[in-house]
DNA sequence: GATAATGTAGTACATATGTTCTATATTATC
DNA sequence: GATAATATAGAACATATGTACTACATTATC
């Protein structure tokens, strides 16, 4: 039997375990420190190969690029697929697509309930004061399907050109929609006019600490 | 107004794109050339103060170890300790005490950025809507200590009796107090009337799960 | 067993890259 | 306007890091 390079499959073990603990690429040398190899042109050598095989990409000349093509998922890791701001419908690229996302969070199973279609969005600008959402907010989301009263949605207003985020209710005239914040009235609106776009699943705020006001 | 600094808010995009694009960060070099920053020490300066407001993280002397932190897969356990509502001071357990907290919750780094004397309290009631913070959530707060202007606090107002979360501002004449949310106005205190209970890190909201009106 | 294919070691080198220092400009604060 | 805080520039330096080359060992194939 062709023993397949034992340390070909270590090397690109010992990659996975690498990026995935500190977020960036190895070193040849700690490549080979971690292999167990004593030479540098082994690692080289191996790392030809990989990359002939399509497993690696690297860049010529350039520290730490080495890129697995094979992305491991895992856990409640989802991607951050875009901005949600006032002006401007909420764009959720296919799912194919998706796997190209550079930006990923990982959010608590508290929020997710381990739903599929969840994804998150950065928050631009203040227009969603009224669902108690701050500029530089992270809302997790949901894919808009089965929306039931009471849950929270980001809709897109037609007329108004809007996206707006608020409790939804189905009344019999049309759509009641509630803000967050308990202080404030409702509106609402014809059926035709709103476009619901997801639903929300829940926050993430983080206070910068040292950026100036 | 105050710029919250136009490069570094550039540095960050920067990072984004570019590791986006390659799957691997930017060298200082290059993100000076594509923020157009004609020294390495500015790049310094802005990567420390990044680091240190938690956006980003990096290893000494390994280049091209910029993380994000919104690609932070860690989390930590935190106690929640308690209430925090309009009427009641938030009242801490000592550090011994802790261990024996009944309740956790499992927060993103991304939120506690590793710092310690970090717990999490339950809210209730709609009393701080005007910090964008809903009856339900789940606010992360870290012990006061080394508050500085801009931070979001939880303060005690003596004479009103009443606890309250806002962005604190050490002025010659007192303490402002300016609201989370942009629109409404600051109020401005004495300095002995107010107490600082703990410095806001986050918050973690979770819409329930269509409950009817 | 000869020969080629494959894998490993070692070393030298150029440069890519983070670090540190000083000096100067710009902006806030009182 | 004086003083501090913040931001930018430039250069010198140490080393981290990828590359290239030769030599030797091990395994496969006939």
């Amino acid at each position: 039997m062709s023993p397949k390079s034992v340390t070909r499959e270590h090397i690109l073990a010992f990659l996975r375990t690498y990026k995935e603990k500190n977020g960036y690429a190895p070193t040849l040398r700690e490549i080979a420190e971690g292999c167990a190899v004593k030479s540098l042109s082994v690692v080289q050598f191996h790392l030809d190969r990989l990359e002939l095989a399509g497993v690696i990409k690297r860049d010529k000349e350039k520290s730490r690029s080495i890129t697995l093509g094979t992305e491991s998922r895992e856990y409640e890791r989802i991607p951050i697929l875009g901005t949600i701001a006032a002006g401007h419908p909420v764009s959720v690229p296919d799912a194919d697509t998706r796997s190209t996302a550079g930006e990923w969070i990982e959010v608590p199973l508290l929020i997710t309930r381990g739903k599929k279609d969840v994804y998150a969005l950065h928050v631009r600008g203040n227009s969603m004061v009224d669902a108690l959402i701050a500029d530089g907010d992270i809302v997790v989301m949901q894919e808009a399907q089965d929306i039931r009263n009471g849950d929270v949605v980001a809709c897109w207003l037609r007329e108004q050109q809007e996206v707006t985020l608020k409790k939804i209710y189905f009344e019999r005239d049309g759509v009641r929609l509630q803000p967050c914040n308990p202080y404030m009235a409702p509106i609402y609106e014809r059926a035709e006019n709103i476009e619901v776009q997801g639903k929300l699943m829940g926050v993430i705020r983080r206070y910068s600490a040292t950026f100036p006001p």
